[in-house]
DNA sequence: CTCCGCTGATCCAATCATGAACCATTATTG
DNA sequence: CAATAATGGTTCATGATTGGATCAGCGGAG
């Protein structure tokens, strides 16, 4: 059946094309949040004049089913976006605005601790992933390449402190790492001579975990800790 | 005619080419830490200007999907495929599964030295903030009382840190007192003696903020969460 | 016939995409 | 070291797209 010709039929006319519209709308053709055709593109397709399509596109904005935008188009009102507001804030998008010198700071209180126990907990596989970490960080190419690896490195030492909900934080305070203030931080400090720094004090995290010594593990972290906040912030 | 031909206007517009690049980088085309085609090369690819291509790559930097520098490209994240297929999920749910032997260990890593920090940056208000917290605590008639004042002087001894990241990081982790088996838990584990050691360490505790001694404060915290996790976890 | 709704058209205002030029920083080359 | 090229960052003028608003005309229902 011809549905969409509303011209032709008896029931034609503005409170019609409305509930086309609602049914769109309701049978997912035009899904929350989504853009619909513009004005000039539903007046084709409804086969109704402009004046008469505005109409019902009224209707639909004052019952919040629609909002309009001039120069946009006119967007499906979004259910989930309400709601998804109403509930608790995710801690990563409260994380966001933390400044690089409070990063630091926290860092520096958890990860040598981490690092500490991790000198006891950690497994073969953990020890193997920071040695492969190691390796990778060195023979990258470019900073992005070794600024990743580092990463990693940093993640599989919390990891090996085997503590699930630790390793949740870091993971929410890591999501920094991609921000791109933060981003753009750590490459302008990254120097080659730093990053040899770097990999000298990995290196020395890393055997001091080999071996077990979670007081030398917990101290070249926190030393390797501080050298970056030094060279990110330059304080 | 051009405006029935949907091929090009699908490919125009700005949310149209951050699909294709986010495409590309889950697919594997642009892995992590490779670096992007130039932007007036993407330019010429994707069909579009150079601005929009431009505000299409902002929106990705925004997401942390890639990290662009001045003179040396646009780089995919190490953590683009990861964010591209989890969903970020609150951390503060993802804490609620995580064990009380955990959740102290945490604590001790973080607050000891959120207590010598705030020995040396707690104001005056922090100060009174924690003595009426004590107040409160010693008046509390039952356990709930004394265990929620218990819980706002270790939130006030954080937020003298100063560090709103960790402020923000320890509300979710508190968010656990609320949680049903942790209740029980700590209502099992305070007898009146404890309760009554608990007020002496309280006491040390902000005594020694007073005195501005982050040595002492970190030791007195330490000591007091060192007794909570004996009482609560019996080892 | 009159009233009301729909039509078609025109102009306006906000937004977007485009293309170009120029700047700042980095990499490369002589 | 100096010069050149490469690359992202910024700005601007222009035209296209899109919703907003108005008006004269047409046609059926009362």
């Amino acid at each position: 059946m011809d549905a969409l010709n509303l011209r032709d039929r008896a029931a034609s006319g503005a409170s019609a094309v409305v509930a086309l519209i609602e049914q769109g709308i309701a049978d997912g053709t035009w899904g929350p949040g989504t853009k619909l055709p513009t004005e000039r593109e539903l007046e084709k397709r409804f086969n109704v004049s402009r004046n008469t399509l505005r109409k019902s596109l009224r209707v639909l904005e004052e019952q919040g089913k629609i909002v309009r935008h001039v120069g946009r188009g006119s967007f499906v009102t979004s259910e989930a976006t309400v709601k998804a507001t109403a509930g608790d804030q995710s801690l990563t998008s409260r994380i966001i605005g933390a400044s690089p010198a409070e990063v630091m700071e926290l860092r520096l209180m958890v990860e040598p601790q981490a690092a500490e126990l991790a000198a006891g907990r950690a497994t073969a596989a953990d020890l193997h992933r920071m040695e492969e970490c190691l390796a990778h960080a060195e023979r990258a190419q470019d900073i992005p390449e070794f600024e990743h690896w580092d990463g990693m490195l940093h993640v599989a030492i919390i990891g090996a402190a085997k503590n699930g909900l630790l390793a949740d934080v870091y993971d929410a305070i890591n999501a920094i790492r991609n921000q791109p203030e933060w981003a753009r931080l750590k490459v302008r400090s990254l120097t080659p001579a730093r990053r040899a720094v770097y990999e000298e004090q990995h290196r020395r995290i890393v055997s001091a975990l080999k071996d077990r010594d979670g007081d030398q593990a917990r101290a070249a972290l926190q030393e390797h800790l501080l050298q970056v906040r030094t060279n990110l912030l330059g304080s």
